[in-house]
DNA sequence: ATCCAGGCCATAA
DNA sequence: TTATGGCCTGGA
């Protein structure tokens, strides 16, 4: 199947779109910045104002930002955030061929995409995921915005939808704030990270564009160097804003999967997980992560945790 | 109400 | 190298 592209003012579809779920791919927990409205989504995405909503077979766009992108660089913003270009059928078959388990996540919920995120706007996001619900976090993500971002919605948004959309504050913006002020948005304890990694990055003793081309390893060691970043949120980071698809984050549910389904020892070490993460997922294993993650979450999860209950 | 969540850091063995 | 406790807050 070939995609189909329709231009027109500030708006794009795309037809033939394979293996595309997009309300799954917004809400099954990678990015925190998408607002469900009505049939569609309303998303800021790099400092523009998306509404995006899946109709008639196909992707619908609208550009809906103060200041419009020209039709090249929408349509290449977009193509890039959702990954539009790769053969995620041939990914989903790969899978299936692979594993068992994950092919059963996939037949549950097929089409999930990652998200190709601003690694900033998804570094920072991830320090806040710490112990926190998502309803939080977001909550926490759209206090930091309006409070340090950037007004990105245009008047005919705020008239058509009665809100004000802000974009995801700059490093030095935030580093112009103090750790009282991000902690009063609900960052609660990681607020010195967020401050500390706002001054790291404004006076440059972090570039996450150079991390983000050293190797898989490097890149790793590099993001947990830094102050209030663990192995979850490094991989989080490398998988959500770095296109690493080797990455594997294991938190409290891919915990779950691994110890009970994969490897049936209630105790097994994160290292053990990644170890067989690797060997059987090896290049997609982000991937199967994430078709893991949603499908523990909502088909699996009262099992899961009787399971765990069972083991104490 | 009481409990604990989509971790990390510091400390201790 | 692996095991604990503390951190803060708001939903269930």
């Amino acid at each position: 199947m070939t995609m189909q592209l329709e231009i027109g003012t500030n708006r794009l579809s795309i037809h033939g779109v394979d293996a595309f779920d997009l309300a799954n791919t917004l809400t099954c927990g990678q990015a925190f910045r998408w607002w469900r409205v009505g049939n569609a989504y309303h998303g800021v995405v790099k400092g523009t104002l998306l509404v995006a909503e899946w109709r008639d077979e196909s992707l619908h766009v609208e550009d809906h930002s103060v200041t419009k992108l020209c039709p090249d660089d929408f349509v290449g913003l977009v193509f890039d955030y959702f990954g539009l270009s790769d053969d995620h059928a041939q990914r989903e078959r790969s899978l299936c061929k692979r594993d068992r388990i994950v092919a059963e996540a996939i037949r549950y919920a097929p089409g999930i995409r990652i998200l190709r995120q601003d690694p900033w706007e998804c570094l920072i996001s991830f320090i806040i995921s710490a112990r926190n619900y998502i309803p939080s976090i977001m909550s926490t993500i759209v206090r930091l915005c309006e409070r340090f971002g950037e007004r990105v919605s245009s008047d005919e948004y705020e008239e058509l939808f009665g809100t004000r959309r802000y974009a995801f504050p700059s490093a030095s913006a935030l580093s112009d704030g103090s750790v009282e002020s991000i902690e009063s948005c609900g960052a609660s304890y990681r607020a010195k990270y967020i401050y500390g990694m706002a001054q790291l990055v404004t006076t440059g003793g972090a570039d996450l564009d150079l991390i983000s081309k050293q190797p898989y390893e490097e890149a790793r060691e590099s993001l947990m160097s830094l102050y209030g970043v663990g192995p979850k949120i490094a991989e989080c980071v490398l998988l959500y804003s770095m296109g690493r698809y080797e990455a594997f984050p294991i938190d409290t549910w891919i915990s779950r999967v691994m110890r009970f389904l994969y490897l049936g020892n209630p105790r097994a070490s994160v290292r053990e997980m990644h170890e067989f993460a690797r060997q059987r997922f090896e290049d997609l294993a982000g991937f199967a992560q994430q078709y893991l993650f949603h499908w523990a979450r909502t088909a699996k999860r009262a099992y899961l945790r009787t399971l765990e209950q069972n083991s104490r």
